[in-house]
DNA sequence: TTGTACGCGTTATCAA
DNA sequence: TTGATAACGCGTACAA
């Protein structure tokens, strides 16, 4: 035999007293007498009761504490980056003051049943790392009445967004290798969004006029950025950000066949010590032959012995906007969207030109 | 004035039928007449109506489609690790087949308010990577009745666990290396879960006859299988599963002021990476100098050159695991315990003793 | 194949 | 400070 699970009235009628009194024993919203409150205690752990069930309390306070986060990869794709790692660090502690958890969920997805959008109990939804259909899940958001926050994307209006001054900061650090001296410059980007023909061709040169075609804008924005200082700089697609991949490119930079670049940027730290790597193989030294920046400002595990000159952008902080801007709406606020800034770091990777090669 | 969102009954009214009727429309349980079906969805799109709500839905079926997984760390902490990345990657796949998602719950949080297992609606719990006061958490799962699962961790009776035959696969990568005639080597192991004092100092010898005191059951149970075939092998502990803690403790076994083992055994492939690059720098040849052993086996971003000679674990079938454990226990089965065994992998990371040094 | 009636467990409101 | 009442929105026996 299954005995019931105690409910609150169960309690309520083991302390002698009423449904809603008992109620307000665990929420707190009203003063109770101390005998009373004791009472319904002491009925409560004779019955084994733990407290209101979560799913009748969201049904009645209209809220499940539960912030849906749509990411765009796979799991082990989107944590393997340090930057989102950090953020949803930083999503995750500005939604818990409110009572709110991270519900991870995927937006493609194969797995028939699988939740989504219109079928978990949520509070709000966050978009991270989506990058195509994004209309179709702001409709579903917005059918459901649900706010939505994205991170880095376009949503087009009333959507608020937590952006990063990509342009600005990755032509600071370009500045700051021209002023160093360097004119023969390489970048090294992130990815374009392009669909992969077969896994394995994963770097590849992008047409300098093909700018526009970039549809992830985290990509674009840097390169736009590089290309402010740097119009004519060739650049080179990754599929994404890993040290790997940097090697993968700093391999076909650094190649023998062709002219060595003095400087790279490199749209990720991750990125740039890739590139690194690439160019100790290859027998430059860093920076005396080639200067590398990076983008991100995190510590990155396995660069152990250079300190990048990159752009600190506060990870932490974007989740962080993203809570509060979750928060705002759902205390019926308008949420601005908000614009965080990098700061440019100097490391030891950058140096000046030495014209005697 | 905020129009009240429209619910089934809504539909119901404006479709002509009972709400019992659009109920089954929207679930597929009954069958149901083409035309009935085709007016409620019609008078469902014309109020704006998008399904049943979740919450309601849950009270009423008494489940919310919500696993908790419990993290003892923060997730850029876990997520740092590769295997949890794989893990939870599959722990996702195994429970979305029957609606389910995953809900990130921190064990200890100083955040007042945040959501907890007694908090939120959940269906079922999982722990990963807690390695402290599992059975607080327990009593609470318990108590709401939740099904409970572990991995790679102790819950006592009853509560079904996912683990790996953590010593027998590292004896077997010691074994491999005593074959080769190796005699001096060194371990460096994961994390001991002993306190860290200053979070400077991350990487220390064990005492040889502390080994029962380490409570983080991986990290002992790798370290009895290497002391198996090399009882009396010097150990250094790091602060976890990182090629920057590998390289710290590759700079500690291959300073001048020792001898240099002839073999490492790392007790993660990160760590091995790290103990690579420290050998590189100390002008050492892989596998010639020395060989390194890691284990994990999957993929690791920034070894590029390398192919270690590992463990191999099925990271993301440990996850499944889990995830099919919980399904079980939710259909009302009693579900076994899981013991996934690793393969022994060699790579080009390990070579016999040359004599002549 | 459709409709009626009821309860899932809680909490806000208001009156006492 | 406490209690009665009425939703919250849905799913499902059961009867028709």
């Amino acid at each position: 035999m299954t005995t019931r699970r105690a409910t609150i009235a169960d309690v309520a009628r083991e302390a002698g007293v009423s449904p809603s009194t008992a109620s307000v024993v665990f929420s707190g919203k009203t003063p109770v007498s101390d005998a009373t409150r004791r009472r319904v205690i002491e009925a409560a752990t004779e019955l084994g009761y733990s407290g209101p069930d979560p799913r009748a309390a969201s049904l009645r306070l209209g809220r499940s504490g539960i912030v849906g986060v749509v990411v765009g990869s796979s799991l082990k794709d989107l944590f393997r980056d340090p930057v989102q790692r950090v953020m949803m660090d930083g999503l995750a502690e500005a939604v818990a003051p409110f009572g709110a958890g991270l519900l991870l969920l995927r937006n493609h997805t194969d797995i028939e049943n699988a939740p989504t959008l219109t079928t978990a109990p949520l509070d709000a939804v966050v978009l991270v790392g989506c990058d195509g259909p994004l209309r179709e899940l702001l409709e579903a958001a917005h059918r459901r009445g649900l706010p939505v926050v994205v991170i880095e994307g376009d949503a087009g209006p009333g959507v608020p967004r937590v952006l990063l001054d990509n342009r600005e900061a990755q032509r600071t650090a370009a500045q700051h290798l021209a002023d160093l001296g360097h004119t023969d410059v390489a970048i090294v980007m992130l990815s374009t969004g392009a669909p992969t023909i077969g896994a394995e061709i994963t770097v590849g040169w992008i047409d300098p006029d093909a700018t526009a075609d970039i549809t992830i804008d985290v990509t674009r924005d840097r390169l736009l950025g590089a290309r402010d200082v740097y119009p004519d700089a060739p650049a080179l697609a990754t599929a994404g950000s890993s040290i790997d991949e940097g090697w993968a490119a700093g391999r076909v930079l650094f190649a023998s066949d062709r002219p060595t670049p003095t400087a790279v940027i490199a749209q990720s730290d991750l990125l740039a010590a890739g590139v690194i790597r690439a160019a100790e193989e290859a027998g430059l030294r860093v920076p005396e032959d080639v200067s590398v920046t990076g983008f991100d400002g995190l510590p990155a595990d396995g660069l152990a012995p250079y300190e990048l000159t990159t752009l600190v952008q506060a990870a932490a902080e974007k989740g962080r906007a993203a809570g509060e801007a979750v928060a705002a709406m759902l205390a019926g606020d308008e949420p601005a969207s908000v614009l965080l800034t990098c700061q440019f770091r100097v490391g030891n990777t950058t140096g000046p030109v030495i014209s005697a090669r």
